[in-house]
RNA sequence: CGGAGCAUAGCGCAGCCUGGUAGCGCAUCUGGUUUGGGACCAGAGGGUCGGGAGUUCGAAUCUCUCUGCUCCGACCA
């Protein structure tokens, strides 16, 4: 590609929405526009790196067996229907109507169009296992979209459904998926780790997320010091402490408290450390569909952590007897249930109030603990449980935190920062048995199949690999998606007939080993430090520069980016193609 | 969805408080001088100041309203 034939539309300055680097960079370099919130036009460099992700991810799919189909971005209603999830997803799934008032939706995902096509083509368990991919634009309509492409409404996804007829089955083509997941981001050149996952809204059994480690990421993953455990925080379990709950040995208190309601504030007020305090927090329990339309209100659940450690709203909301998803209780129903306001609530007396009393485990293994009164303005000190205050269950329902002993036994869990590139579920017969997907077994009886999903966030990819890896001049992309492996920078074209005939012929000589090359051959009206400053902001990874200064000696320039140890080496202009070919 | 804020040239911003000829930097165009790190000089084009309504002799500026966008929190590739 010549620079002079190519929409360069580099910027020095870049837009004031955008706060994430990656954001920053896709816009300065040119690889993005925004159309409308959420939604961004690839410009010819950006499209260049996208496709290059896509490439690999197509290759690691056919390696694994899957087959590419391209399914409608548009889906019937009526689909959606049959599983359910017409009525179950939020403002997320954008719906329209056609001409004929007709319902659609803009697909967010494509389990409905595939189990529907997989249970008219599929009849016998011979055809099984069944992969299919695709890579294809998704539309989600997300509450904030933000950082550009990473959180953006339109979105390129690959998303691959496996049938089956056994467990055994798929759990073979997951292990592959899997596989598959981990070539593929080891092959972008990323950091990456693969860490079990909330199945969420989609449903199924077994499910891990590949994350882009990065400290821009929206999710927090833990993972074990001494193992390869890794599982995002939603879901890593804190395991009980191994410790017995110590005697009381202090009498109970109650002593005043004004003003002080937060456990930092508690926990300044009466000098006392934020682990020897408990918080209650009032949740809204599960009602009953006779008793809703009845129009009773949701019964109260009081769920029990220590004061520094914070609930864990995904495994609250699982539990029996609460409210999914999570609801904090409204403060005139708590002041009416209670006689107090939230800040000064304790777990002693609720259960005879008929609210249940869920403690976490690391909260019911303290005694002698500072809670709330149950009255304004006023706590409890010395308070112990079943001395003091009941509780119905002990469950697991925090965070897990730094330091923590690791669920799988060995060693203690850190925490960073991920964003989520991929997301790999056994999704059993969620939507084969609401479609009835069914195939024959070997004894001629009707079977429903067993399905795999698999995603993976190809823009998501090209902002996750500029989070990682990037510098103050621009972007520095891993080999594998930078949209020019080489760029040959003219110098003094107007001025040196043999800089345009070097640099055209070096050129031409990439081009035709089917390298990716940017020539900048841009008027003398680009000075030299323009084109420098683009090349390094766009990311090439070699640059070679030739400009009459060099070839008075011979030479031409070459420089890699991220620098090598060296620096910039003049090479003999002879030598030039040879030499770069080793580099690539 | 809750809270906060913004909307002036392609991009980044000033002007608004205190109403009176719409400005600066970058980018663009023309001419000239430059050419190894985002050049310089001279000139030029580009705006219904987000839309609508109101107050006023007069509104970018004050008021109301609608729309769009962004940020902070709850949700997901």
């Amino acid at each position: 590609m010549r620079a002079s034939n190519l929409l360069l539309a580099t910027l020095k300055e870049s837009p004031s929405d955008a706060v994430v680097i990656s954001h920053q960079l896709m816009l300065r370099a040119g690889m993005i526009r925004k159309l409308a919130s959420g939604l961004y036009t690839w410009l010819p460099l950006g499209l260049k790196a996208l496709r290059n992700v896509e490439k690999i991810v197509r290759e690691e799919m056919e390696a694994a067996g899957e087959q590419e189909v391209l399914m409608p971005a548009v889906q019937p209603a009526e689909l959606w229907e049959e599983t359910g999830r017409w009525f179950q997803y939020g403002g997320e799934l954008l719906r329209v109507k056609d001409r004929h008032n007709n319902d659609f939706c803009i697909g967010p995902t494509h389990e409905e169009v595939i189990t529907d096509l997989a249970r008219n083509e599929l009849q016998s368990y011979r055809q099984l296992p069944s992969n299919f991919y695709q890579i294809q634009t998704k539309f989600r309509d997300e509450t904030r979209p933000r950082f550009g492409v990473m959180r953006a409404r339109e979105f390129i996804m690959k998303d691959a459904y496996s049938f089956h007829a056994s467990e055994e089955c798929l759990n073979e083509t997951y292990a592959r998926m899997h596989q598959a997941y981990t070539n593929i981001f080891s092959r972008l050149g990323l950091d990456f780790r693969p860490v079990a996952a909330d199945t969420g809204s989609i449903g199924g059994a077994l499910s891990h997320e590949f994350h882009v480690l990065a400290q821009s990421g929206e999710d927090d993953i833990a993972f074990s010091n001494a193992s390869d455990y890794a599982a995002n925080v939603e879901l890593a379990e804190a395991v009980a402490p191994a410790i017995e709950r110590p005697a009381p040995s202090a009498a109970l208190a109650t002593v005043d408290t004004p003003n002080a309601h937060s456990i930092e504030e508690v926990s300044a007020f009466l000098n006392v450390a934020a682990q020897q305090i408990l918080k209650t927090l009032i949740v809204e329990g599960e009602l009953s569909e006779e008793d809703e339309k009845a129009g009773k209100k949701a019964p109260l659940v009081a769920l029990v952590v220590r004061g520094d450690h914070e609930l864990n709203d995904i495994k609250a909301e699982k539990l029996t007897g609460v409210a999914s998803p999570l609801a904090f209780a409204e403060e005139k129903a708590i002041v009416e249930m209670l006689g107090c306001k939230p800040g000064s609530i304790g777990p002693q007396g609720l259960i005879d109030k008929g609210i249940q009393v869920i403690v976490d485990r690391s909260a019911a293994v303290v005694a002698d603990f500072v809670c709330g009164a149950n009255e304004d303005g006023k706590h409890l000190t010395g308070a112990n449980w079943e001395r003091d205050a009941q509780f119905s269950r002990v469950e697991d329902i925090r965070n897990v935190v730094e330091g923590d002993p690791s669920p799988c036994g060995q060693g203690t869990l850190e925490i960073k920062r991920g964003i989520e590139v991929g997301h790999i579920f056994q999704l059993g017969t969620k939507y084969s048995e609401a479609m009835k997907a069914t195939v024959l077994d070997e004894n001629g009886k009707e079977k429903t199949m067993i399905m795999g999903c698999y995603g993976i966030g190809v823009s998501r990819v090209v902002a996750a690999a500029i989070e990682q890896n990037h510098d103050d001049r621009g972007i520095v992309w891993p080999k594998a998606i930078a949209p020019f492996q080489v760029a040959v920078l003219q110098i003094d074209a107007n001025k040196s007939e043999e800089v345009v005939e070097r640099s055209e012929a070096l050129y031409n000589a990439l081009k035709d080993m089917g390298v990716d090359v940017l020539l900048d051959d841009r008027d003398k009206k680009t000075s030299p430090g323009v084109k420098f400053a683009d090349s390094e902001l766009i990311g090439v990874p070699h640059r070679i520069v030739i400009s009459s200064r060099g070839l008075k000696n011979g030479t031409v320039e070459y420089k890699a980016r991220p620098d090598d140890k060296d620096g910039a080496v003049e090479v003999a202009a002879d030598d030039i193609l040879e030499f770069i070919k080793g580099k690539l």
